[in-house]
DNA sequence: CTGTTAGCGCCTTCAA
DNA sequence: TTGAAGGCGCTAACAG
């Protein structure tokens, strides 16, 4: 523990005259509930300031059984940006409504993410959020079931828990707006394969991109397998021009593989967005250092993460079993200027 | 709170038909102390193992004035992979130690952040990590001063508490040795201005890189100003080369500005490494994503958030003021081969 | 309108 | 070698 000195209750009940029920019931705000006179609430909440007055959150745990915090377990914080956006939003809200956050980081591995788990209930967390890096389909540890749950960017079908994920169909649907708007219709490819267990964004996306191209008349032509990295888009997107590709407009997975897509078009000479659009999926700052900047569906993680907390601390009966939270393109200077 | 029904200590008593004090005694290891009986003992855990039994950590800390918990109070958490690293080495550690980290994040507001130290010093935090994302000489908030405090990434020379900072000098002396090792010894160049305010990173490095340089018995030419990000430096660079700079080697003060340097040397024909290499700090993702690969003097982020909590939870009594976590030198190809 | 009383679950001094 | 008792600081019945 730390801080100077504590002041308890009844150090303030002395100085304000009354026992530590009433200063409890007063600075608990069920003082009208109980009629108590304004003059010795004044009276009372003065002698808090002035002692400078604060709650031991323990003793307070212990009687109310609540300890007002939260557990966040994911299985990577140190994964750039989205880990870290996760927890500024899901602090945000939790703060708000004045929980703190307990961190938890599974690495991956399954045993350590429930001797996490069990770690955070045995801390008596009024709740968890069940985060993954990677939107993903799951089955949740058993350990959860006992507790109060919200699953973060991923989602078991099977689980009584409440899910947020981004809505990745309406993601691809405003991918191909942003082409449709800078008039690109034809020659548009996928590039980024689908991963290998249980990712859920590519069919998603998928799904949507053909929709919306379908809506305007027209389809997809290929897809370009790789890697969602860097050198392996920069890899594939090399020999996919080499061997004879045209393309207008290029949607990548995400930023990373954009990255790659420009370091290869540079290579070929094509340049963005005049010979090739691109556009893509994260809206990481990666997509605003790319020369020209890169337009990109952004992942709200920080909406997500807000969200999750929302719903895990709110006392509505009538929770929706999965949020689909919207996606936004960030735009760049990556798609042609209609005309 | 959260779980299935909680097992008391009586309970336990009960099963094993003792009293709660032994325990007590048992389960916190100082039954030999008590020089309780063998089978008493044997007795108790598996009583308490048959029964899941869980301390209750409120009432614990009612008593034992230790919440098993630190705050980690940051201007930034959602920036970028160094604050997520340094959040996962803190975390780390004190999980090593059985604690739990609570995050606060004060988006760089000052009045945010006393409000921020202030719940966590009403949470009874053991302790508190008061973290910068950019390493910075400052003055620390007035009221950690009360409480059990370590800097991480920032210093305060007038306070009381250790700081953990990256050892800046030592890294410039990398990033020298680095393009030495390549044969680069003339035309280099530093990129990236000293930042606005109480930046430490700069100066020390320079130090670093100058010292090195004239232990080969050479120097730097110049210094190319700009602030640390992609375009700025891009725009620094194409300026630096139309207007006859000749570089061999470019030292940047962060890996965003080698990216804007890379997209500067691409546009004037420049080719890395065999025209110009190029070395650069932070060793973030980044880095690896860059073609080629970029050199890079490593900022210790997690060992860092590790260490910081050694220190807060050590018991030691001659802590250390400040400990400097050396830099290591991540390995690219952007520096020539020698010969 | 306010105070008395009784715990929440645990640790620890003291007595046996 | 073990148990009884008190109290950490707070909340909430239940009296008055």
């Amino acid at each position: 523990m730390v801080g100077s000195r504590r002041v308890t209750l009844h150090e303030v009940a002395a100085r304000a005259g009354v026992s530590a029920t009433t200063v409890s019931y007063i600075l608990n705000g069920r003082s009208d509930q109980m009629r108590i006179s304004e003059t010795t609430q004044q009276r009372v909440r003065q002698a808090a300031l002035d002692l400078d007055y604060r709650p031991n959150p323990s003793a307070r745990s212990l009687r109310t059984r609540s300890t007002r915090t939260v557990g966040l377990v994911s299985d990577l914080l140190a994964g750039g940006q989205f880990a870290s956006q996760m927890i500024t939003g899901a602090n945000l809200s939790a703060r708000g409504q004045d929980h703190f956050i307990l961190v938890g980081e599974s690495q991956g591995d399954p045993d350590l993410e429930a001797l996490l788990v069990q770690a955070l209930i045995d801390q008596h967390v009024d709740g968890i959020v069940y985060a993954r890096v990677i939107t993903t389909d799951l089955t949740l540890p058993p350990i959860l079931a006992t507790s109060r749950t919200v699953q973060l960017n991923c989602f078991d079908v099977s689980a009584a828990a409440p899910a947020v994920v981004p809505d990745d169909y309406q993601g691809g649907r405003a991918a191909v707006d942003a082409l449709l708007a800078g008039g690109i219709r034809d020659g548009v490819h996928l590039v980024g394969s689908a991963p290998a267990a249980g990712g859920t964004a590519r069919g998603l996306r998928l799904d949507g991109i053909r929709d919306a191209l379908a809506s305007a008349r027209t389809a997809l032509v290929t897809e370009v397998g790789c890697d969602w990295s860097v050198p392996a888009a920069y890899a594939a997107t090399v020999e996919f021009l080499e061997s004879g590709g045209r393309p207008r407009g290029l949607i990548c997975m995400n930023d990373r593989i954009a990255m790659g897509v420009y370091q290869a078009l540079a290579e070929c000479r094509l340049r963005v967005p005049d010979d090739v659009s691109v556009v893509s999926f994260d809206g990481s700052e990666l997509a605003g250092w790319l020369r020209p900047r890169l337009t990109s569906v952004t992942l709200p993680y920080a909406a997500m993460g807000a969200r999750a907390v929302d719903l895990l601390l709110s006392t509505e009966i009538e929770a929706p079993r999965v949020v689909r939270v919207p996606m936004t393109v960030s735009h760049g200077l990556s798609v042609r200027e209609p005309g």
